[in-house]
DNA sequence: GTAATTTATGGCAGTCCCTGACAAGTGACA
DNA sequence: TGTCACTTGTCAGGGACTGCCATAAATTAC
């Protein structure tokens, strides 16, 4: 765990600052209201630098939450194999959410802010859920890697779809009070994990079951 | 039901050219490298024009798609009260369907067409995600209201999420089998209802059931 | 320590998506 | 037929995003 030289640190920091600089923007100010000549402006960075950093405007709101589901999808290759699908999926999350309340304080602070204007802004939800379908082809490999089966079957599908769906839910905005601190947001994930657990037949996320 | 002025007429008729234009291009040469002022030639329409019928280039691919959104709508207002959400909202989707096999034919070969595109298109399809999920919140008010409780309730978001994945699944491009009749549209959509019929328990949309 | 190489950055020109404003053309309706 | 409402085209412009090339900084080699 070497720390990486100069260049690398500055890359971060400076990516870093483009987040902070753009949540604060946005929520200052509404996410379409700002430019991202205004961001760049904010870090003294020139616009088409920060085109380097994040592939599009959305993207700097939606990285970390990207980060996430890259810890979420490592977290799920270490799980047994026999382990059923959707309790792997689930304890794949609750190891993102854990990371967050072990991680740096700033780091979480980001993210909580990141969270909020994600969820208050329709672009950048929308946005959110784009990535959120887009990472299920992986999850889907890795599911039917587990079991042996056909990525192209019905029921991988189903089953991370299915997932996916209970994930966006435990991660929504919780009217009227405000999730401001990862502990409440555990507690929906968890209220939302158990509510699917009860409502699902067991056995139902494994081949074989039905007939 | 009286035919409706000259006006309208055509404004019908070039609204059914763009999408028609913007499809055959969107196949021949691809989404993105098609340009909006190319479908605009295309109908011999100023790009400007474009514009006032679709709010954005992915639009006129997607237009129809939520169409089909809304008499699912309508539909599920008309079931009974009395029904199980679940049930209520896979009769909403089977209406669909069932509109898209008893329409016009021209008008079924266009949606084939669009569905075909979209899938096949990696922006469209997000964007189509995109709307599915946007057009959840109608779907939870309209859930809520039928059963009587809160929409900030956990369960109405629960279901809908859950109903949304499914209908996701169920409309999916289901390799290597191209889907282009409605008839095979169908038989997936039902094999995915059933398989979320025997994987969830009785009862688990209602209110009550758990603890 | 200096030179050579790699890599990050800035500036610029240009494309494309999308919008507001105004003027001109076309159907609706008395 | 004449007035009114609506649709369309044109123009100007903003903002997101990209390719290209020159410059500056950090890394590596010598």
């Amino acid at each position: 765990m070497r720390r990486p030289g100069l260049r690398e640190r500055k890359k971060q920091k400076t990516r870093l600052a483009l987040i902070d600089a753009a949540l604060s923007l946005f929520l200052e100010q509404g996410y379409e209201a700002t430019t991202v000549d205004q961001i760049a402006a904010a870090v003294d960075v020139s616009p088409r630098t920060f085109f380097r950093y994040f592939a599009t405007k959305e993207d700097v709101a939606l990285s970390l939450a990207a980060d996430g589901q890259e810890t979420m999808l490592a977290e799920l290759a270490t799980r047994p194999a026999d382990e059923a699908p959707f309790t792997a999926l689930s304890h794949a999350v609750r190891a993102m959410v854990t990371m967050l309340q072990e991680g740096d304080l700033d780091d979480t602070a980001r993210f909580l802010r990141a969270r909020e204007v994600i969820d208050s802004t329709p672009a950048l939800f929308a946005g959110s859920v784009r990535r959120l379908v887009e990472n299920e082809r992986r999850l889907i490999a890795e599911i039917s890697r587990r079991q042996g089966t056909d990525p192209d079957d019905l029921l991988p599908h189903f089953v991370v779809a299915l997932f996916t769906a209970v994930a966006r839910v435990g991660f929504e905005l919780c009217e009227p009070a405000d999730i401001n601190d990862v502990k409440a947001l555990a507690v929906r994930l968890e209220s939302t994990l158990a509510l699917a657990e009860r409502s699902l037949r067991p056995g139902w996320d494994r081949p074989g079951h039905p007939v």
